[in-house]
DNA sequence: TGTACATCAGTGAACGCGCGTTCACTGATGTAC
DNA sequence: TGTACATCAGTGAACGCGCGTTCACTGATGTAC
């Protein structure tokens, strides 16, 4: 960022990568994902249609990199209200609540995220988002509710079960498929039965 | 259908509502959501680019029958192992584990069925389909976990829990997103707490 | 410290493609009399 | 029972649009010597 400050746009856009990510987040939420196309991001930024490819080799490849982020942030809103000094029931309600918000807040962008075939799956970057949410997962879920199986199959129905509730209800609640009045003012807290509370400490 | 059965084919089709939407659902679960098109549609069942118009206003109105019929296939699934004569335990297992099979078999449909903003969710055939489903959902729900709170609230409570429970682990499963080996063999009753199993008894 | 030059990150015109949609039309069907 | 005619369900050429992508180019930056 050198350039002289003038107000002439310079020829070099700086951080063309991060400026075109945000705008296909902006479009993504408000046109929604079927009307984002790169060429659009590009004009939204000021740049010539072909400058995205310098950065993205094609539209698989940006929404690869949104989802990436989006996962990084759905990791800080889980991790918002807690931290590892904390008690785990403690870190447990505050991931599920902070999980819950982030797709409340980017509702477009958590589908994008759990969408099958609109994201390249095997990419490095993404793989390693989704890695850091799961270690917060897999910390709430020790010792909550009892399954039968070995310990590793335990372990792994215990991940089961609080990963399909909280994305259930998250996709539900965004999709706006709660439609009975006692359903509006029902958290996800609220909807774990209370015996598993209990026996979750 | 009373034209001739010569192999000429016929000016008129005959049935092309349905014919159009047996083609759809083909090109959904083979082509992705993205790459459907009227056109594709009309090509599938060799009839002009324009005649569609006859039946549907436009994609969307498309998709939305689709998605209607997907939620009569749904109900279907869920009703196929049991009957209202059953103890409601046999019923709820049977209708979620028939939930989970027909997202298995038809994965973009269901995909397509919870999406946000691709349906006119207002649409009185979709709804009546949905209506049908969750009247299920209702039944299996009663008696099964304890939540606080008033009857309606727990009521309301009950049917969001089960139904975020198995809508997750359907979207989840069929995503590809259960990926540790201990998680594959583990289906929709295997992850829910054994006391919840006890008691919803 | 200067200069030459390779590399990087943009421009802008042009392309072919598939899309939904319009338009004037035509063949088949159903109905009034 | 026949005929006239309205309506329905299709055809096929044409359109404008936005898309991703190509191409030759150019301005800015970084580096070797």
């Amino acid at each position: 960022m050198k350039t002289k400050a003038k107000d002439t746009k310079p020829y070099h856009h700086g951080n063309l990568r991060d400026a075109l990510l945000t705008a296909a987040r902006r479009l993504l939420e408000t046109e929604g994902h079927s009307d984002l196309s790169l060429r659009k991001c590009a004009t939204a930024v000021g740049v010539s249609a072909t400058a995205p490819q310098n950065h993205f080799a094609n539209k698989a490849a940006l929404l690869t990199a949104l989802a990436a982020q989006g996962y990084a942030e759905l990791e800080a809103y889980m991790r918002r209200n807690s931290n590892e000094a904390a008690d785990r029931n403690v870190r447990r309600q505050a991931a599920l609540q902070g999980y819950v918000a982030f797709a409340q807040d980017h509702p477009a962008l958590y589908e994008l995220m759990f969408a099958r075939d609109r994201v390249s799956s095997n990419d490095a970057d993404l793989m390693r988002q989704v890695g850091a949410c799961f270690v917060i997962l897999a910390d709430i879920s020790k010792d909550f509710g009892q399954f039968e199986g070995d310990p590793a199959s335990v372990d792994a129905k215990r991940q089961m079960f609080l990963w399909s509730l909280v994305h259930g209800y998250a996709q539900l609640l965004t999709a706006n498929r709660f439609k009975k009045d006692a359903m509006l003012g029902a958290g996800i807290l609220d909807i774990i039965p209370d015996m598993l509370i209990e026996s979750g400490r």
